[in-house]
DNA sequence: TAACTGTGTAACTGGCTGGTTATATAGTTG
DNA sequence: CAACTATATAACCAGCCAGTTACACAGTTA
């Protein structure tokens, strides 16, 4: 919630940083399992089964996820179990999915108003 | 900032809607360009030499960007202004870069307790 | 008209990446 | 011990993508 503001002048080095958060997010297979992680901690072969992906699949994401801070681990005998480290990712992809259905939104509108003036 | 939740098992076109929005925003060159244009409008030719790179690499991320919905484009004689769509884009990347800095500072705290207490 | 300028775009290339298959590793159970 | 289970990982492949170069297309200016 506290916002830190970035410095204006964007550093390459910062830009990178905050791009490689967003490709994390980027794939609709990790957006997915993040969801799933949504009710509570679960491991990895439940995941790959409700996803109807391949374990070897779900446990890279799930890797990869962790590796970017955005999961968190913890074995248990045979069994792995991932939980999102912080909540507020889901506010992230809430505020996203607002803006991009309102820009299809009014992608909507602009084309349905030049259907009706065009033709 | 009227936030939409997501459905819960997030379908799969969700999913993918919203990571390729992510993606856009997952490039330093692209975030780099966002940040130019904090100020106002910017013509192509101006962006790419603050950014140091060539026109046309400046030009084809600013096209992404704008089909995307993040950029507004304007045409005025020869020159081509952008402009962001939406201002809260930037509380979006304040919020990432937050989180990953915090990311980052758990990490380095893990780093000092391990080399105090390992040698 | 002919140069010149700003922008978009096509073609190409090197590198990254998501997915699969097979295997390695660790823990369990008989 | 051997078989089995859950997870991670290595190797590989196909497709995508950022960047460059060259060029096409306005729009301007002489």
């Amino acid at each position: 919630m506290a916002q830190m503001a970035l410095p204006h002048p964007l550093p390459a080095e910062y830009a990178r940083t905050v791009a490689d958060r967003f490709r994390l997010l980027g794939d609709p297979t990790r957006l997915m399992l993040m969801d799933l992680l949504r009710d509570g901690e679960r491991s990895v072969g439940t995941l790959a089964a409700d996803l109807g992906c391949t374990q070897a699949n779900a446990s890279k994401h799930l890797g990869l996820l962790a590796d970017g801070g955005l999961l968190i681990r913890r074995r248990e005998g045979l069994h792995c179990f991932y939980r999102v480290a912080d909540e507020s990712v889901f506010e992230l992809c809430d505020s996203v999915c607002a803006s991009v259905l309102s820009h299809l939104d009014a992608r909507v509108d602009a084309l349905r108003a030049a259907a009706t003036s065009g033709s």
